[in-house]
RNA sequence: GGCUCUAUCGUCUAACGGUUAGGACGGGUCCUUCUCAAGGAUCAAAUCGGAGUUCGAUUCUCCGUAGAGUCACCA
């Protein structure tokens, strides 16, 4: 009964771009065919012409590629007509279908149409998640399995493919689950053997209804575009509905393909939490080499290389993904800050003491060696413990920024270099001194 | 509405029928600190309700309640 090899598969329709819920299915479809050492397929369900679409198709391969799920195929149902057409006819041959005469309610709709011939009979099937689950399928009617012989629909596609590509594991979303008493009809009508289902819990918005574009951002490759990692995104997907047990919350997918089993996972749904795959991101963006960060920062930043040589560590510390800078005010790296002179002053300091620090300040960083963060923070931290920090610091990381809060002093004076430096400061004098007569 | 499924902190979740119900995200407070971020410490926060089984239910059973999914000549 076990002797059966693991092959599990995903079977998206390029009906749409390729949504962050089917992702996870096919994380878990592929986690468990590693797991168990056995074979991960992706079949595309193209069998609606209308409305497949090679864009949405291309989206699906691009998203498996991106997130690095590597599979077998990929199989398009569209090129397997004479396949379906064969297994049709016998259904038809042994009297499990028929062909129906009807009467065209709507548009587009055949006169006649391939009906299964319902048994109406009690399935039972155990689900590897949920457990034992029985239908009635006599309230299914005969449903449609094929508009006609080289016409075929859903249901009986999947059942052929699953049974011809020796499927033996189905696991899908949960919503398929009404879907899966048909199956079984067809299926043993057809004589496949049965596979194990596992219908995984759904991927939720935070009202708790199936995620969908009014959501937001659905599509798997959105979360590409909005700079997340892809490791980032597989872990906190394989966390929506399974836990491995114990308190290890990062993991290499290499990692979760060891850990996963089915038994850890989830029966309810689970609500999508941006804040925590933005923490995951995080996690990962810490990792990152110097090359990568900088390549990824590039994509947001326009700066001199030289320049991000020294903040790209800077950069990253206010933010849990990429696009993240594009909410930064970082425009006083690129150009000289405007601000009010008045802001120049920290709380009980005032435009004289401030002119003074500024001019100290000035002479001090002249002299200071601005080749690491530390330099500079050396040579003007005991003038700055003497006089009051706050009065000391404020203006100069003021001046060199323009904003209330920003990088501290030394980082700022480091990144901008020394030349920049001085001249912000001196800038900042100049408008203190004028302030004042 | 029919059918099916689900139910532990706000969220993701842990807990052989026996735990002060644990962890993570987020939040609060404190420390650090010129600001912000980061970091460290710390706190608050949950077993849907009612019966039953049991010496003992988060855990098993039943009934409620609530929520979800699905009801195509789509997949």
């Amino acid at each position: 009964m076990s002797e059966r090899k693991v092959v599990t598969r995903m079977a998206p329709s390029p009906t749409g771009k390729f949504h962050i819920g089917s992702a996870r299915t096919a994380l878990f479809s592929y986690l468990y065919a590693k797991a168990n050492n056995g074979k991960f397929i992706l079949r595309i369900e193209d069998t609606d012409k209308e409305r497949s679409k090679k864009e949405f198709e291309e989206n699906i391969f691009d998203s498996f590629d991106w997130l690095g799920l590597k599979y077998d195929g990929p199989y398009r149902q569209s090129e397997r007509t004479e396949i379906y057409k064969e297994q049709i006819q016998k259904l038809l041959d042994s009297g499990n279908a028929y062909i129906s005469k009807e009467e065209a309610k709507e548009e587009g709709q055949r006169g006649e149409v391939i009906r299964f011939k319902n048994p109406n009979t009690k399935i039972k099937f155990e689900d590897k998640i949920l457990g034992d689950i029985e239908f009635e399928t006599s309230d299914l009617g005969d449903f449609v399995i094929a508009k006609d012989l080289d016409t075929p629909l859903y249901h009986l596609t999947v059942v052929v493919d699953d049974g011809l590509m020796k499927v033996s594991h189905v696991i899908r979303a949960q919503e398929h689950i009404s879907n899966t008493p048909r199956q079984i009809l067809i299926l043993e009508a057809l004589g496949f053997q049965r596979p194990i289902y596992a219908h995984i819990p759904l991927v939720l918005a935070p009202d708790k209804t199936k995620m969908s574009k009014r959501h937001g951002a659905v599509a798997l490759l959105d979360y590409k575009e909005a700079g997340y990692f892809p490791e980032a995104i597989i872990n906190f997907l394989a966390f929506m509905g399974w836990n491995p047990g114990t308190e290890q919350e990062i993991f290499t997918i290499e990692e979760l393909a060891k850990e996963f089993s089915l038994e850890k996972v989830q029966k309810g749904g689970a609500v999508f939490n941006v804040d925590k795959l933005n923490w995951f991101n995080k996690q990962y963006l810490n990792k990152k080499s110097k090359e990568e960060i900088i390549a990824g920062i590039k994509h947001y930043v326009k700066m001199p290389e030289e320049m991000l040589d020294r903040a790209w560590s800077t950069l990253i510390e206010r933010i849990h993904k990429f696009s993240d800078l594009k909410d930064e005010n970082l425009t006083y790296y690129n150009s000289t800050p405007i601000y009010d002179v008045k802001d120049l002053i920290w709380k009980n300091s005032d435009e004289y003491q401030t002119k003074t620090y500024l001019e100290d300040s000035i002479k001090i960083l002249e002299d200071s060696s601005f080749s690491s963060m530390e330099d500079i923070k050396n040579s003007i931290w005991n003038y700055a413990e003497e006089k009051g920090r706050g009065d000391v610091l404020w203006p100069i990381r003021f001046a060199l920024s323009g904003l209330a809060k920003s990088p501290d002093p030394f980082t700022l004076a480091f990144i901008l270099g020394k030349v920049e430096t001085i001249e912000r400061l001196r800038n900042a004098h100049k408008k203190i001194s004028e302030m004042i007569k």
